[in-house]
DNA sequence: AGGTATTCACATGAAACTATTCTCTGAGTTAGG
DNA sequence: TAACTCAGAGAATAGTTTCATGTGAATACCTGT
């Protein structure tokens, strides 16, 4: 045993792969940002006038997830807020610049997070809880026009938010500033949905949208630069082997151009590779990755389900090894989740209930559904499992170990 | 045969309810001066 | 009298339930030829 041990982290320990590993994480930020000269240069444009004190126009940033809005913008941020610094004389307004991702976890999805956590960027004080909103809203243009400043909100992932929330927040938003005697906004949004702004009211979407940019997905060939740049930091000469990058950037091209995903699939490579204690990355490696990937994203988040999403899961996978893959509907997993609840002495949820859990699991990924009519037959959903059988074996026992089944 | 009308088995939507968590307020209690 | 405690009122949220209404097409039911 202690044999076995010492070899393993032997191995770990004469590290032949990385050469430095966060390169390829996807919080790392490059001081270089390939292929996107374009879309920088239009938001400097568009946001220089802070430098001089003028109000910007409201902007919107568009583009699929991984193609380099969060990172141009966050360069951008630090960029002005330097220039700024450097400008700053007597009475000059001082430039604020906040950055909000409105889908991280303690953020949540609701508006009154959303303004408790800018609250707190600018320094305030807020409980999570327990206030009107009302009251929060109050806090925050007291504290945003306690001094005279510039401020520009870069809000991420905005249309996961609105989704929540009522569009209510985003009209709020934007009649922010004529409650500000001392202090101008800006709106920096940024969303993923390219069709985010089509079911808003006009008018808010007139004032938040003064401006669009669109990140276009990169092609393959950009994917391999960026690809080519980043290994050559992460990894020690020579470990990738020929034609490794090029199918990262091949598989990730295919998935609508998404640079987080090629640099994921690298990386965990480059973990399998060292793992297996190859010398090198080799082509199987990448195959192995994306696998595992996808297994480890859709285990984490069946994991984190609920017990009552669990229960209709694990009925799902029942039926379907039953049916052979054969589609089935939401009736037969009601029925079948109902016995299983009854087993399990748990309460039973509703039929309509169920029928949103089924449809969340489909946004999730983890099965396919299709709304079909089978004329008198009735109307319903046709539900297949998405994932494949290895995956739902271990989702079947993971359920089945955290809910202490039967 | 061709055209309506029905009907099935849910889908989809809106509103209301429940339990929980949190703040705030003010009454009552306590301890120190 | 100041400090502390603690119950009760209000708010917000997540997860439901209840009630109401919508839907696509196979089938039943006509109709006139």
């Amino acid at each position: 045993m202690k044999a076995e041990l010492n070899k393993i982290f032997d191995s770990f320990d004469n590290n032949r792969i990385f050469n430095d590993k966060s390169v390829l994480q996807s919080n790392y930020r490059p001081d270089e940002i390939p292929h996107r000269e374009e879309q920088i240069k239009q938001l400097a444009s568009i946001l220089a006038p802070v430098l001089r004190g003028e109000k910007t126009s409201n902007l919107f940033l568009y583009g699929k997830t991984g193609t380099g809005k969060t990172l141009s913008i966050l360069y951008l941020k630090d960029e002005l807020i330097k220039r700024s610094k450097l400008n700053e004389k007597e009475g000059s307004i001082p430039l604020n610049i906040e950055y909000l991702n409105c889908k991280l976890k303690k953020v949540s999805d609701t508006e009154y997070r959303i303004l408790a956590e800018l609250i707190r960027k600018l320094g305030g004080k807020i409980s999570d809880t327990g206030l009107p909103t009302e009251t929060v809203y109050n806090k925050f243009i007291e504290i945003v026009d306690s001094k005279s400043q510039f401020l520009l909100l870069i809000l991420d992932e905005i249309d996961q938010a609105v989704k929540k929330i009522s569009s209510d927040f985003l009209y709020n938003l934007t009649r922010l500033n004529s409650e500000l005697s001392r202090t101008q906004i800006g709106i920096i949004g940024i969303s993923n949905d390219l069709t985010f702004l089509d079911g808003i009211d006009p008018r808010v979407r007139s004032s938040l949208s003064e401006e669009e940019i669109v990140f276009p997905p990169y092609n393959a060939i950009q994917l391999q630069e960026i690809l080519n740049t980043r290994s050559k930091m992460a990894f020690k000469p020579g470990v990738v082997e020929e034609g490794v990058v090029q199918k990262c950037a091949a598989f990730a091209a295919r998935e609508h151009g998404d640079a987080r995903r090629a640099l994921d699939l690298l990386r965990v490579a480059g973990e399998l590779a060292e793992r297996d204690g190859a010398s090198k990355i080799l082509l199987k490696h990448i195959d192995g990755a994306n696998v595992k990937i996808e297994r480890d994203k859709i285990l984490d988040v069946i994991k984190t389900e609920p017990k009552q999403f669990q229960y209709v899961l694990h009925s799902i996978i029942s039926i379907s090894e039953k049916n052979n893959g054969e589609p089935f509907f939401t009736g037969d997993v009601y029925n079948h989740y109902q016995d299983v609840c009854l087993k399990n002495n748990s309460e039973v949820l509703t039929q309509r209930r169920v029928g949103d859990i089924i449809q969340e699991f489909d946004m999730l990924g983890i099965i396919n559904v299709r709304v079909i009519s089978k004329g008198r037959g009735g109307r319903m959903r046709e539900i297949k499992l998405a994932i494949s059988k290895s995956i739902t074996e271990k989702a079947k026992q993971i359920i089945e170990e955290s809910l202490d089944y039967r």
